[in-house]
DNA sequence: ATAGATGTACTACAATTGTAGGAGGTAAAA
DNA sequence: TTTTACCTCCTACAATTGTAGTACATCTAT
């Protein structure tokens, strides 16, 4: 199963405030959306039931973690992404990126050097 | 909007087939699914709705053709997934699916011959 | 002490998605 | 020509997703 958008956008700032209540959430989230609060609340409670999300109860107001880290759920979305897309061929798929967007100088000096410590 | 696994998957024996009728796709989709006939021309029919499906009805069977390209499909996906699961990041994303996946020796070649090109 | 702002719980409701089933045509095979 | 095998159309129905509204408690600033 792989997040959904909503899913992501609700991580990213769960990730980023590493856990918080509701009012900071929807702070964090009010940069990038125009959620209303509720909205917010009901991802928070969707998503603990489907154990993406730990509410600590024992305070009010609550506070809200991420139960998933990051990388994990990167790793599965990539996956994903990759077999969808580009069925599972990763040489098109980082070229499709490398062409397509914007890469700075010291990005690719980077991933140049990624690419040299392969070829062991 | 972002295409969702089915209608990727879907979309994937049209291209490949280049359009065809409703059995053709079927015995296609069945290689990686188990999708009854009828599932998949709710599919067909719904994303004929979207506007990613044309049905030939003028001949019967019906010939049921992509209406997007896979290219434009795969930038749109491109996006979104950087964004949504990079925050932007291309340098990040790249590295992550290098590191990660399993890339043959001329398909580090070219990515390197990729990277010399860029640095002009 | 009272009025906003905040927070939580519960409820709602339409749209989309996943997954077909049934009815009724037509073409092909027996 | 009866049965089979497809095909298309229409209908269905539960789960998930997007998006709150209401009601009620509480904390905080007047």
């Amino acid at each position: 199963m792989t997040l959904s958008e909503r899913e992501w956008t609700v991580l990213n700032a769960l990730w980023k405030t590493g856990g918080a209540e509701l009012g900071v959430l929807v702070a964090e989230l009010f940069k990038e959306t125009e959620w209303n609060r509720n909205t917010v609340l009901t991802y928070l409670t969707r998503m603990e039931a489907k154990g993406l999300v730990r509410i600590d109860k024992k305070v009010t107001p609550h506070i809200y973690y991420a139960t998933v880290d990051r990388e994990s759920c990167r790793k599965k979305e990539r996956q994903s992404f990759l077999n969808k897309v580009y069925s599972g061929s990763a040489g098109d798929l980082i070229a499709a990126f490398l062409r397509e967007e914007s890469i700075s100088q010291e990005e690719k000096e980077r991933l140049r050097r990624m690419l040299d410590e392969m070829e062991v």
